[in-house]
DNA sequence: TTTACTGCAAAGGGTTTGCAACATG
DNA sequence: CATGTTGCAAACCCTTTGCAGTAAA
């Protein structure tokens, strides 16, 4: 079972997806890549490199930074800045399956995934596309996060 | 005029917000502090370090980082982090008076404020403050943002 | 005259890259 | 065997900090 909240494909799935997504880029799906994204599509929330890089199957510090980048630029995982500290990655949505949001603690900066309703969903793009619109913005998408404190850095 | 939607304070009332934000620190509204504050407050969009560092009252680039710092803990400004590069800076939401959003161009990394409508607001307000509480978080504020490619870089 | 602020220069720390060796198709 | 990948170490770059001098209460 996959960590991520509403599952939509399964590990065997997701490869498949990488596979593709790496082959329009001329770049392969290696042992560690599919390491890199069956340890994401376990994880329970977003990881940061230095939690990557304690797992039993530790490859080089660079090659996980630069699969890391190449599985991005695949559009595989997803990379999420939300202090100024470390990145923290996790599968990109459309590989999951998944639409969800991020609750931030601003004390450990864990990152725990949270879904919404539909009907928020629905409007909050609506409201967003218009002002994307407004502003001759692109290709946009929403990325809505609570940022507040846990329950271990609240006490 | 101030550059930031709805505009909700004038600057020599930010200002005062400022001067007695810092004085619960122990801290003083300096020549330079006022001077950073004020740009901020003509600025169109949340400024870069560098951005800050370009003007005509260029102070040094620490005295600049330690004054925003200061600043940020005082809760006049807010730092806003999108994506690894350069941090951006704006002045609180509840020192300008107006709560806002932001449409982040991946292109070049500008950061524009807009504002949605106080329905999508409060249905969002009330869907993130369940998710708050069902998983134990505390004092959370919501972020959202509209991630996408301004006009410049679209083409 | 005590305490905070400034600026310079150096250090910090997460991330990226050069390069030679290796593995894969 | 041609091309992509790996790992080590060094370089990078944004940011923070030490320290001595300055300014404000």
């Amino acid at each position: 079972m996959l960590g991520h909240p509403p599952t939509g494909l399964d590990l065997s799935e997701i490869h498949e997806v990488a596979v593709s997504r790496l082959r329009v880029l001329d770049q392969r799906y290696t042992a560690n890549r599919k390491t890199i994204v069956a340890t994401l599509a376990g994880a329970p929330a977003p990881m940061t490199i230095a939690e990557l890089l304690d797992g039993e199957n530790a490859l080089s510090q660079s090659s996980t930074y630069r699969n890391l980048t190449v599985l991005e630029d695949a559009g595989v995982v997803h990379r999420i800045v939300t202090t100024a500290d470390h990145a923290r990655f996790e599968l990109a949505e459309d590989v999951t399956g998944t639409h969800h949001h991020h609750l931030v603690c601003t004390g450990c900066g864990i990152v725990l995934d949270v879904t919404l309703p539909d009907s928020v969903e629905v409007q909050l793009h609506d409201a967003l596309a218009a002002a994307a619109a407004a502003n001759d913005f692109v290709g946009a998408h929403h990325r809505v996060d609570l940022v507040g404190l846990c329950t271990a850095c609240s006490e």
